[in-house]
DNA sequence: TAAAAATGTTAGATTAGTCTAAATATTATG
DNA sequence: CATAATATTTAGACTAATCTAACATTTTTA
């Protein structure tokens, strides 16, 4: 009854997928995987004869109830592994994606869930995603793009979109956490850059992708 | 130049089996392994090939420096994180194995660094056996079996030969943990059955193979 | 709506790790 | 030491996961 790591990495894809289209492709999940469609048609056939996804030849596919499950399961332990990482284990949040594409498939229940009631049982993973409970629920998270807040008003930090290191060490590098408090001071109306302080602090320039891409506590 | 989980096994098997004796035998790996000799004999001629090992046909096989480090290394995961499932996650010995036999093909030297430093560099792991250092150096440890030891004289449990979860719960049934000061009353010479007591509590008997499987600190 | 483009599937290979059955080499023993 | 027993290797096969090349279907667009 317990699947690859292969077929967890799968689930995982599609889930991530089906946020935002119930409907799946094989190419996407070509894409996120990084293999040929031809290699997750042939994997599309098997998840199919386990039940763990509904697919019909050309149609696309979607998540059964039992996969979903295993999916959303893997992605509780990656991130719950990652917030261990950052939070006992002293690591930044640019260091701790790849250790736990690892940690995600170890198989104990016991441990995940220990884990969880050790770290206080998180809502959110150090990157702001959310983290779903030994059920597989999410919790509701209200946030929105820097980018949506008018000037002058304060907003707290909460996530990000884009999670590459690079990124995250960029904002490691301006100074901005989660949990700082911005303050927009004035939009650049030609190409959108915004002129912020962070914390009351010295003011700091991003441009508009940059404020595309953190995530604040929505109002 | 990253092994396989597979490739691991086989290194860590080779390399227990090499405590005893420097060559190693294609059917005494199979026995740990719970493989067949033939898919060992396989294995060997890949391992050769990458100068892991060195192995001439019929004639047995021994560690290379390079293949004795790997070994070594996934004893040292194993080892840290039972300890840490132990003393940080509060699992029992007896739950630990199985887990740490997951945990220990992760791959992050800083990771084990860092669980190494969390737990204080510690010298051996819940069961008392050695853990080696980021060198692959092992502490001289100095024990030996409860059998050995004359009746009167008080001993410290250092750890366990037999590791089998049985024997662990036996152990935890009858009160016997690492760190315990045994008192041996007598030896029953038809059978060399042991009275003992535990931390000078009331008294317990132990047969002849538990005794000679609890390893003391020696003299 | 017919042709072109994009998407998806099938066919045939390859590699890692495993197996069983048969062959061969080494070791033990009468 | 010749033979029997044991240990080891070879040969041939299988499964999971991957690939490339060719073929089929669906979607887009002129
Ligand atoms: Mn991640
Ligand atoms: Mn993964
Ligand atoms: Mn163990
Ligand atoms: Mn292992």
């Amino acid at each position: 009854m317990k699947n690859s790591f292969t077929e967890e990495n799968y689930l995982k894809a599609i889930y991530k997928l089906s946020e935002r289209d119930e409907l799946v492709t094989t190419t996407d999940i070509a894409t996120i995987l990084d293999i040929r469609a031809a290699t997750v048609t042939d994997m599309l056939k098997k998840l199919a004869v386990k039940k763990l996804i509904r697919y019909e030849r050309y149609k696309g596919l979607s998540l059964t109830e039992k996969g979903r499950a295993i999916g959303v399961k893997i992605i509780r332990k990656h991130r719950l592994w990652e917030l261990f990482l950052v939070q006992k284990m002293k690591f930044r949040w640019d260091e701790v994606h790849e250790i736990a594409e690892q940690l995600e498939h170890i198989q104990s229940d016991e441990l995940i869930n220990r884990l969880d009631e050790m770290l206080g049982f998180p809502k959110a993973d150090p990157h702001g995603d959310p983290i779903p409970d030994k059920n597989g629920v999410f919790g509701k998270t209200r946030t929105i793009p820097l980018s949506q807040v008018k000037p002058k008003v304060v907003s707290v930090v909460a996530g990000v979109i884009e999670n590459s290191n690079t990124f995250l060490q960029y904002l490691d590098k301006i100074g901005i956490a989660i949990g700082d408090k911005i303050t927009i001071h004035a939009i650049e109306a030609y190409d959108q850059s915004h002129r912020i302080s962070v914390n009351q602090g010295k003011e700091v320039f991003i441009s508009e992708s940059v404020a595309k891409n953190i995530l604040v506590v929505g109002k």
